[in-house]
DNA sequence: CGGTCTCTTGACGGAGTTCAAAGCTAGTGG
DNA sequence: CCACTAGCTTTGAACTCCGTCAAGAGACCG
């Protein structure tokens, strides 16, 4: 069982093959079809999600009960909402597969034991959380200094295969604009 | 030398008098007064900077010429570029203190020997970039979903102390309006 | 093929910016 | 301790980016 993530831990830190059958004993990995749910508004975020295959949106229901897409995690990237992950209260969010996809999850009492047995993840998982969180930075001083405009076709020169795998409004909501923009906008190019 | 890093560090993991000794070889406490710079744009941000006591901010000069503040940091929080931090790039940030402060360093290369030293504070790194984290996604979401009004009118109300400590301006910046519409805005209430 | 998603078009409106100017306030030096 | 100046805040008018609404045209799936 040689899955994806140990090929990304090993980026960050050294893993023996027993190691890796402890780390076994504390994940679990799960197949969903397109459009499942990983997660549903209202309940706790047990669960650090890393995507193994696939692609999930992360997103809540705002004010005029229209999704509102914050993030997306393609193969080798984790995600969850860390808010609720922590404090143990409901989550804002529905993190749902946009593709048919392959998810390990750890949850809370899990990744504790884990970390407890294997303390060497402590660093793995340092690492990613301040890689993610320097992402977040990137984003946020985008999303400042860009007009929406230039946001748009920034991230369409940027992630060009993303652009190909997601559907449009779906590419508007997680930028914050409005698919009609986003149409008038490719019409210029 | 008990300073309130420890204080703080103590919330999250124990920590023995020889490990504070230890710690204490490889990080440097200096005082700023106020305006004073901690950070300057096109330097590599080599350090973790942690607030004892005082007020920073952290911006970047847009394409209008004009300063783009994306984050404070008051007495017992973290800040860094971490972009810069973790790729050894020039940073496009500022660091300033907007009081005199008291700010705790620790540079790329002494975190690295303090890890490796005490192992224990990689659990203390990996907590804090992941509330740091949840952090930026719970400011994301709410820029994703309130109106520039209603996101002032949220953070005057949450954070009053900091309304007194700031000038408006700077405030105004953080949140992505202008000082005018701010003006606007007060003149509501 | 029928229905439900997804994308496009165009007219209109409004939240928030820009610009220019004047009124305050607070820190500094004499 | 006063006066000056630089920095901060306020005003108001004009403008613009981008959202809203409504309707239609494709596209994809069972």
């Amino acid at each position: 069982m040689h899955h994806n993530l140990i090929q990304h831990i090993r980026k960050h830190i050294t893993l023996s093959d027993n190691e890796i059958l402890t780390l076994n004993k504390y994940i679990e990995q799960s197949n969903y079809k397109k459009k499942e749910f990983v997660l549903q508004e209202n309940n706790v975020c047990r669960n650090l999600y890393f995507v193994e295959k696939g692609c999930l949106r992360m997103y809540f229901i705002n004010a005029k009960a229209v999704e509102q897409i914050v993030q997306f995690a393609l193969d080798g990237w984790w995600i969850s909402d860390l808010k609720s992950f922590i404090n143990n209260t409901p989550s804002d969010y529905y993190i749902q597969t946009i593709e048919e996809s392959k998810i390990i999850s750890i949850n809370t009492e899990k990744l504790d034991q884990l970390l407890n047995e294997l303390p060497k993840l402590e660093r793995y998982f340092r690492i990613i959380m301040q890689k993610e969180l320097a992402g977040a930075q990137f984003k946020s001083k985008l999303m400042y200094e860009m007009s929406k405009e230039d946001f748009y076709n920034h991230f369409c020169t940027s992630f060009p295969e993303f652009v190909q795998r997601v559907p449009q409004y779906m590419i508007a909501s997680y930028l914050g604009l409005t698919p009609e923009y986003v149409s008038e906008l490719r019409k210029k190019m």
